[in-house]
DNA sequence: TCTGCCAATGTAAACGTTTCAAAGCTTCAT
DNA sequence: ATGAAGCTTTGAAACGTTTACATTGGCAGA
């Protein structure tokens, strides 16, 4: 009785075979009712709970999958999640969860402990979705496999993400529309981020196009959410920049925290923009201007699609979800600034 | 070669048997160096991956853990789930994550399949510790676990958490300090939240010894972030409330929104404390006031007690660490509202 | 040369499932 | 009676490990 009841026990209980139980556990119809009830009694009378081990071992699937994730100290990251638990929970799997901080050393150890488990399938938000060791292991592997938030430049993989060149682009001219000329953009490190790097690209281009002179950047490293020093030369000066596009929702929230620590309002002196669309952004004042994605629908579908690609009803694709621009006040006309202290 | 490799092969290619291989995998400072050599050369080989199912099942234990939450969409929980998640890599453990979306109902439906994954042990943050029937079960399977967040009133149950009835005396004390005497708490559904009942008796404790008349109570649905309606009738007329203590930081951020939405400042015309320390709030204006709890390292903490439960090495007991009030800025001296518009 | 010991390795039985092939048992038309 | 044709049910062989126990071979000491 301390060891917890097999199926065995269960046969051995209702005085049927251990075949029947499991037909019983797993094709209940397939199994004349009287039968079913007595076994369903013997297992009820035993506490009987079936040992997915066994189960997952003899099967060639496990229901399964992975998720990689940077870290759940981002809303956005810890949004998907969310989501990706939804629909998993619909689908009836089960989730195994890592993160990588960021640090692109740790994905391949990551993705290795989780193959070890032999995952049905993984979702994946990577430093870096080109040239990535993971990514050729998983196709090498077959194993099936979602990228989120990544956009990599090879089409036969999937991927779930939004534009995010086009997003930065989108962001940047809303500041410039509203007459602003000196622009920085405020990233996360590039080699943790491949979106930061895009976002950057689309930043530029926006500049480009309205003839604006080299763009600043400052990357800062992922996690920081005091911009206080880094952004101080940006901020005074002559040449001091009146709009701060940010390459996070995060890093915007933190950007806004910064200029009012240097006495400058937002969007009085300066603009600031994110790109990611979390939910505190809406809350705050002033409401943050955002590039937004729908962070926990993507989560969603990239389960779904990851179904598809396990059952083999789908193949890998490159899915760009449309975003939008929210109705934000953190960015506002320009304006001369009269005095720049700092 | 298509199906994947399994130690009979290693063993096959190696010359060796089976068990020789399990032991340079297990124990390989009990096997000479050379044999190690030959065997990892023809896991190297064959890119032989051990699988842990077949680990699983032989085993008593499984180096699994599961972790229930709430949801991740609020920030305490996914930054406490990011430490769990930190500890475990470092203990190489795999964690299985589900959430409940609140719903005490799909608690017992995701712990059990959590137990159904044969979990060494458990994570949870229920809605209600006490008389829980989830408590219960794993108590009499003798399922070792943690609670986080709860704060459950039997003693011999590991739990670990803040004293919530402090957090919410100490931030309404502090109101009260700053001349508030019409206060009212805005708090999650009590069914949803055993933190949120016990929070608001600390508020209601901190209210009486302050001899103030009957408090007020909002109860809002979990994840609801537009709090305009809800706090209509508190912010206006001629009884109107001064301070607001939420429940959680959350609600803290959506309530400083309604306010402003009715055209009233925060801390100039109410004062608004939270209850969580999540880390947005320390960079939004005004700097969220809360009463802070060290979220991330509870996480760690959690999982560290698990360990020492799993193996026996430590006893049940419940733990309450120490919070602090934040210094922040949205908690001002009361002053005489001139005009209630609305 | 034989004995005994030790280190290195091997054998084989679990662990709890799923599932295929085959066996029982009815029923029923011939 | 006989056998075909259903339905139910069962026996037994995997799945990939771990591990208690058995075997081997070499070598020191007698």
């Amino acid at each position: 009785m301390s060891p917890k009841p097999t199926m065995r026990d269960v046969a051995r209980k209702s005085g049927l075979s251990i075949a029947t139980v499991s037909r019983v556990i797993n094709f209940p119809d397939d199994v004349p009712e009287q039968t079913a009830e007595i076994v369903n009694a013997a297992m009820r009378y035993l506490n009987y709970r079936p040992n997915i081990n066994g189960r997952r071992l003899k099967m060639s699937h496990t229901r399964t999958v992975g998720v990689l994730v940077p870290t759940l100290a981002n809303p956005v990251f810890a949004t998907s999640v969310q989501g990706i638990e939804q629909e998993a929970h619909a689908e009836d799997l089960t989730v195994l969860l890592t993160s990588s901080n960021y640090d692109p050393e740790r994905e391949m150890g990551a993705v290795s402990a989780l193959l070890d488990n032999r995952v049905d399938g993984l979702i994946l938000t990577l430093a870096n979705a080109d040239d990535n060791p993971v990514v050729d292991l998983l196709l090498a592997e077959k194993i099936p496999f979602v990228l989120l938030f990544n956009q990599p430049s090879r089409a036969d993989i999937a991927a779930i993400s939004v534009d995010n060149a086009q997003s930065a682009y989108d962001i940047a001219s809303a500041m410039i529309a509203q007459g602003h000329r000196s622009l920085a953009m405020v990233a996360g490190r590039f080699e943790s981020s491949d979106r930061s790097r895009q976002r950057y690209a689309g930043f530029c281009h926006a500049l480009k196009d309205a003839d604006i002179a080299p763009p600043h950047l400052v990357q800062v490293p992922f996690g920081e959410t005091d911009l206080i020093e880094p952004l101080r030369c940006l901020l005074s000066g002559p040449d001091a920049v009146t709009g701060l596009v940010c390459s996070t929702d995060m890093l915007a929230i933190a950007a806004i925290n910064a200029c009012r620590a240097h006495g400058l309002s937002v969007p009085g002196d300066v603009s600031v923009g994110g790109i990611d669309g979390i939910s505190v952004g809406g809350l705050i004042t002033p409401k943050l201007c955002s590039a937004v994605q729908p962070t926990q629908e993507m989560g969603r579908q990239a389960l779904a699609f990851l179904r598809g690609l396990i059952t083999g009803q789908s193949n890998p694709r490159s899915l760009l979800l449309p975003h939008r621009l929210s109705d934000g006040e953190s960015i506002g006309p320009f304006r001369r600034r009269s005095s720049t202290r700092v």
